[in-house]
RNA sequence: GCGGAAUUAGUCUAGCUCGGUAUGACGUCAGCUUCCCAAGCUGGAGGCCGCGGGUUCAAAUCCCGCAUUCCGCACCA
């Protein structure tokens, strides 16, 4: 890449997502559109399933895991259990005047310096709130009772409205369906369990496109393993030399999986193994993984459930944006459901009966498809255009087959060429305008590959095969087309 | 949710002060031209000016409400 190839920034890349359709707002035509809603259009849909499918090689595949889909919405008693109804909600409070919205524990604890548990009767806060005489910071006015805000979306099912919600993170289905899977699918320790799909949370203020959205896609994975076999992992040697970037105070650190292990920054093989495909993965996806980090999260940034939580985080130009949460959730969540289910949910180990532990690895996909985006895309001032540079197996168009003119039989040949190739590879059909204008359209959707049909395609059935990166054309026989494009455009 | 700014075609934008149904560019489509990198020529499509209400003979323009977007704050599993 020579110096004129300057990185672009979320605008560049919204604009690019508006006008070549990644991504849009959803119900756009109408005035009552919500925030927080957004659609992929087809290149962006194209990106989403090559991500997606570069996903289940490189870690479902690759560890033997097994895929599930769930349901969206789930029963009140699957997030009684898991402390969703309980946990994810807040208590706030909010000015009678002014009406600014404010966390009632955190504004207490604040002003009067007395922890209530953000559980607690919402009559506590109130109390506390008379008591302390707290008024609002802003305008020094009174608040409205205490009440809880609750990220779930609560759906009404059937003519009497059960109560229900929409799932706020894929996974419960993952431990709800866990016993079953163990049985049936013949299960051994550790076993992962993934799933990939929509969930929704009721965000206070979206923002910024696909980075906070209220209706999100996750692609999670639950290893459930035995906690006293930590250290016994056979498929560690697979990665004890991938460098992984760990950051457990100010800076991170590049070191290898087994420094990692070795100097106790991560606490066991297992959990460095699976930090190590993570990253692995993320290699492949063309993110620059020297501005990713694994952070080590605090005591008070965890998630209720999390024991030891590692964010996979990747520096942009809006900053450093959490693509996957990494929590040790110990036997949280199956103990929590064989409680309240009076399922059991104890397996055999090694002659050994034990109840999982689970390690997740929760991946925000439409953050990782604005990273690679933003990565990717470059502009390229000295030919003026502007490419994406994704890799040739995550691009949305794989080829574009393009008539140099539209006469003497160009455009027949075009056609039957592309003909051959359309259901093996995403191809693009143009014979409309000036050919440079057809290449920079390709290279704004990451096109690798445009093959031109010109004369003497007649004469000898060769075309001209050209490269987005370098601009750089060779001439081919169009019956190699198919293995030359299966090589460049297959995964890794 | 609070404060500030904004919202005009696929994208960017002029017009708004001082009311008379909208400007330009790029893109897009068709044709001509051209055998290789956004060239040129001709022609076309595309806007209830974010939505709703008010004032007025008349509203993109003035007033009110709402929504969305962006920037801060707060929140963020």
């Amino acid at each position: 890449m020579s110096e004129s190839n300057d990185k672009m920034n979320y605008e560049d890349v919204m604009k690019l997502a508006l006008e070549r359709g990644f991504y849009f707002p959803s119900c756009e035509v109408y005035s009552d559109a919500q925030a927080g809603f957004w659609e992929y259009g087809p290149s962006g849909v194209s990106l989403k399933n090559k991500f997606l499918e570069l996903w289940r090689r490189e870690l479902i595949r690759r560890d033997g895991m097994l895929e599930i889909d769930g349901s969206q919405i789930m029963s009140k008693s699957v997030f009684e259990a898991s402390g969703h109804l309980g946990n994810f909600a807040d208590p706030i409070i909010r000015c009678t005047k002014c009406r600014s919205t404010f966390r009632a524990d955190r504004l207490i604890a604040e002003i009067s310096k007395i922890d209530i548990p953000e559980s607690a009767d919402l009559a506590e806060f109130d109390n506390a709130i008379s008591q302390n005489n707290i008024k609002c910071p802003k305008c020094k006015s009174d608040f409205e009772k205490t009440r809880k805000f609750n990220m779930m979306f609560r759906v009404g099912i059937g003519p009497e409205e059960e109560e229900a919600y929409l799932r706020p993170e894929t996974c419960q289905s993952i431990f709800v369906d866990f016993p079953r899977l163990f049985k049936t699918m013949r299960g051994k320790l550790p076993l992962g369990i993934a799933q990939v799909g929509k969930s929704f949370r009721n965000e206070i203020s979206p923002r910024q496109s696909l980075l906070r959205l209220r209706e999100f896609y996750q692609a999670e994975i639950e290893v459930f393993c035995n906690p006293s076999r930590l250290d016994v992992v056979e498929k560690f040697a697979e990665i004890q030399d991938t460098v992984i970037r760990v950051q457990t105070d100010s800076a991170p650190v590049a070191m290898t999986c087994k420094e990692a292990v070795e100097s106790k920054v991560i606490p066991n093989k297992f959990v460095a193994y699976y930090l190590g495909i993570l990253t692995e993965f993320y290699e492949k996806t063309g993110i620059d993984i020297s501005k990713s980090r694994f952070r080590k999260l605090g005591e008070k940034e965890k998630a209720f459930y999390a024991q030891v939580a590692f964010d996979f985080e990747v520096e942009t130009t809006i900053g450093w944006l959490e693509l996957v949460a990494c929590n040790y959730r110990s036997d949280y969540d199956l103990s929590s459901h064989a409680n309240k289910s009076k399922e059991k949910f104890e397996v055999m180990d090694d002659e050994q009966k034990v109840l999982p532990h689970v390690f997740e690895i929760s991946m925000g996909i439409d953050r990782s498809l604005y990273t690679i985006l933003e990565h990717s895309i470059r502009e390229d001032k000295e030919n003026e255009r502007i490419v994406l540079s994704v890799k040739p197996y995550l691009a949305p168009v794989h080829v574009g087959v393009l008539s140099l003119v539209k006469k003497d039989g160009l455009k027949e040949k075009t056609d039957e060429i592309f003909i051959g190739i359309k259901r093996k590879f995403d191809a693009f059909l143009d014979h409309s305008g000036a050919i440079g204008r057809r290449y920079r359209r390709l290279d704004e959707i990451g096109a690798p590959f445009a093959i031109t049909v010109d004369h003497q395609t007649l004469e000898d059935d060769t075309v001209t095969i050209r490269s987005r990166d370098s601009m750089s054309q060779d001439r081919i026989k169009t019956s190699d087309l198919d293995s030359l494009l299966s090589k460049e455009t297959s995964f890794p």
